[in-house]
This record gives structure tokens, C-alpha cells and sequence, in this order.
DNA sequence: GCGGTTTTTGAGGCACACCTAAAGATAAGG
DNA sequence: CCTTATCTTTAGGTGTGCCTCAAAAACCGC
């Protein structure tokens, strides 16, 4: 039944753990069935190489798939993926706190390295950054057990106007928002007032005196806050 | 001429990087000519993919090779293996004085790491690292720009009997050496003095009051003293 | 100039991941 | 229930990179 193929493949494949970290991916911070067509999508690859890919997954026991249907990960492909998850954040925080690179900087990077550091590396990292809970973009770094603790937050694209509350996310994949960030000087648990024009844009406001700050589509899709509250007048409180 | 066959192969090919590098550490503490069954014997590949992956080298202006003659490289072969080298050494000095590996553990794990992590990375690092000149083992650790300043040594195979010098560097390829050192309490720039018995083994005296230390063959093939000078008596002087 | 060693050539294999094109399954609407 | 658009799978094939074995060719010391 399983390994009705040659199978030779690992788990240290690199494509095999891209995948896996893919598909753990999309159910991360939102709740969609992971189809092929999604995930090729995500991966850049042919519909078929997905079909082709996750086959091996199955032979390895990582991911479940009926014929037609969605995609899902078994136990330890689970863990596989909250390994590399963890591995990732890991190098992400320690390029940015000891070797003081931008948080717009190290996505490339520690997606490389990811896949060559061994476990030895991690838990010493791990050691010596003093277990940080989360990485430079907010995202909960698993624990050596595969535990994780995600915080409360809403994607700023559904959250009603007039909600305050603290930055407790940003979305890594695009450098652009990180920057734009920056030059606002909106970093990590930067309080935020979210007010919605009508028909405009939604705006954000930083503090009683600070102007509004309009953002696009794609950076309320790229950020997420917590602890929110509606707000009553335009003071900013302390929302947590 | 260049490029005859398809040559598609780059420098960030890490068999390509390995090549160089096996040829660069040939000539690097001995001055031996680089042969095709040398480089396959370090390499632990046949005879033949050396001749095949060498014409790669060349077509890519790396090595220089006449057929049935050595091996050597380019100017930009040597560039490229000391910038390998440099990454290499870095690492390990990262890994032994951040991350609290022993000197006998990094090996492995820098030859992974320096085909992945980025020019950037290992610009940061030495800076993070105080630009250090040498690596846990002793190695003069290449500049940025490709300059190597290599301290004087000699094998302790080829130092006679009462010469007296510091531990200039270990070769790190077995970790059973470094451990060995560690299990003396002998570190990089010990005092040491050579003793020849009457065609027993060579013996160190690592103090005026410690016992003589036989060590064997493969020993004084990784160790390396520099500093050295005839001893009177036996008593330790400051041999630097 | 001969024999042993080294090197090169040639032919082939294998792992891995990808693609295109065509065929098959599914699901939504009429 | 059937049609149609969409998604998924199969089949066949490509390409890279590196390796092997076996045989032919060159080299070198005597």
C-alpha cells in the first residue's frame, strides 16, 4: 500500500520539506482546505508536479491525500513542518539581533539556511538567543517539542473601524511592506487605531497627534493586530 | 576552446566549490602537486569524474589542467576557493566562541554552511566577530579580499628532537585528534617541547613539572608547532 | 621499447524535480 | 440529469549534476 513507488526520497529533501512547510503554511493563520492548484500556486510549480510531489509525501508518511481531494499533513508531518517553521524563525531572529540585519532582510536568507543548519545548531541557537517566543515579524516560534502558542489577531482587512490595539504581526513574504513600515516607524507592538472612510482607504492612526496613515489592499492583507477594542472618540488608550 | 561542452554547471555549484577547495588545501600546507588520483582519493569519488568535473573547472576558468598533467587553478580558482576557505573558517570560529560547539564538533557542520549562507552573511559575521585571524584550529582565516598571512609552522613530524614552540594549528579532519589535545588540556598556543626517544615515539613535555607525553604517528601529522627553538637542558624557556 | 601505473574516454545510470499535453473526476447550473 | 467549466491526475519526457565501470591511451622508469 504505501511505497508502492521507488520512494527514495527523504525527509532532509529539500523540496520535501518546502512542501510540507507549505501546506502546514496555509492553514497557519487562516482556516482553507489546502488544494494542489493552491499550493502549486504558492510554490510556483506545475499543477502536476504538486500531484507528483505529494505522492512522495504520502510514501513518506507526512501528508494525506485522497484522489480529487484536499491536502492535508499527518502527525509527523506536522512536526516536520513546525520543525522547519522553527528552524526559520530561529535564524530569521538571530540574523536580525546578533548580526543586525533589516526584518526586510533575512526572509531570503533563512529560507536557505533552513535546510542546512543541523539539529545540534538549532538548539544551541535557541540556547543562546534566550528562547525567544517569537521572530523579528511577530510569528511564534515553535518550541523544540513542537509546541506553539499563537497569539490573538486579526488580519487588519477584517477588523471594523475603530478597533485599536498593538502590531502583533507582520507578514514576511513581501519586503516592500517591511519597509514601508519602517519608514513610518511602525515597528512590532507599534499601538494602532484603524479607521475605515467612507469608500476610502483604510487609514491608520499612530497617536493622538500623528496624521492619518492611509494603507492599501495588500498591507491590510500583510498585517495583523491584537488585543483590540473599539475605540470612542479618536483617543488612543491603552489597548492591552 | 572555452566552454566545449554544454557547461552549464556555475560557481555556486557546491561540487564545483569542493573541487577548488580540495585542490586550494593541497598546496595550502604542503607543496605537492595536485594529480587526478590525489584529488580522487580526497574526495572519495573515482578517478574519472575528477577528469570529468576538472574539465568542468576549466571550461568555467577556474582550474588549469593539460591532459595527463596536474591540476591548479586560476587566478579566479584560487579567489574562489580562498573565499570557500574563508567562509569555512569563519563559521567554525562562529560556531566554538557564539554558539559553544567544541573545537572537534564544527567540522561537519561548516561544510555545509558555507555553500549556503550568503556574501552578506559572512561580511556580517567577521564583522560580529571582531574580524578574527584565525579559526578554533589555528588556520589564518582569508580576508575579504582574498589575503592570507600564514604564520610559521612545522609539522611536528619534521621537527627534530628538543625544539620547543607554541601550537600553531591542529588539523581539524579528526575530531579524534581534537579530542585527544582536550583530554591533555592542550590548547592553540601551548608551549611544547619535542622529544625524540631512541626510536620510541616522539614525546611532548608540556611543562617543567607535567610527565611526558608519547603521542603516535597520526599525531604529529595534524599537529603544527611554530616559534621553534633548540631547548637546553629540559627546561621550558619562552620559546616565542 | 616494455610493463606497470595513471589518466582519459565513452557509454551509461541514477536521483531529483520539473514540464506539457491529454485524459479523468468533480461540482455547479440549467 | 446532463452539460460545462474547472480542477486534478496520468503519461511521457526533459534537464541537471554527479557518479560508475570498462576500455583505450598516454606516461614514466628501467
Amino acid at each position: 500500500m504505501a511505497g508502492r513507488r521507488g520512494a527514495v526520497l527523504s525527509i532532509e529533501s529539500t523540496s520535501v520539506q518546502d512542501y510540507v512547510k507549505a501546506i502546514y503554511a496555509f492553514t497557519e493563520w487562516q482556516d482553507a482546505a489546502v488544494t494542489a492548484s493552491r499550493l502549486a500556486a504558492r510554490l510556483s510549480v506545475a499543477n502536476s508536479s504538486v500531484t507528483g510531489m505529494v505522492a512522495k509525501l504520502v510514501d513518506l508518511g507526512l501528508a494525506e491525500h485522497r484522489k480529487y481531494g484536499p491536502i492535508s499533513l499527518t502527525t509527523s508531518g506536522r512536526a516536520l513542518a513546525l520543525a522547519m517553521v522553527r528552524r526559520h524563525r530561529l535564524i530569521e531572529t538571530f540574523l536580525v539581533t546578533e548580526l543586525g540585519y533589516g526584518w526586510d532582510e533575512v526572509h531570503d536568507e533563512a529560507e536557505q539556511l533552513e535546510h542546512t543548519v543541523s539539529d545540534a545548531f538549532v538548539a544551541r541557537l535557541d540556547a543562546k538567543l534566550g528562547r525567544p517566543p517569537r521572530d523579528p515579524h511577530g510569528d511564534p516560534i515553535p518550541a523544540a517539542d513542537g509546541s506553539v502558542a499563537y497569539p490573538p489577531a486579526y488580519r487588519l482587512d477584517g477588523v471594523d473601524d475603530g478597533h485599536a490595539g498593538r502590531l502583533v504581526r507582520v507578514s514576511d513574504e513581501d519586503p516592500g511592506v517591511l519597509r514601508f513600515l519602517d519608514r513610518h516607524g511602525i515597528g512590532l507592538d507599534a499601538h494602532l487605531l484603524v479607521r475605515h472612510g467612507a469608500g476610502s482607504p483604510v487609514e491608520l492612526l499612530l497617536g493622538p497627534s500623528a496624521p492619518a496613515l492611509p494603507v492599501d489592499a495588500a498591507l491590510t492583507r500583510a498585517l495583523w493586530i491584537g488585543g483590540s477594542v473599539p475605540h470612542e472618540g479618536c483617543t488612543l488608550r491603552n489597548p492591552l
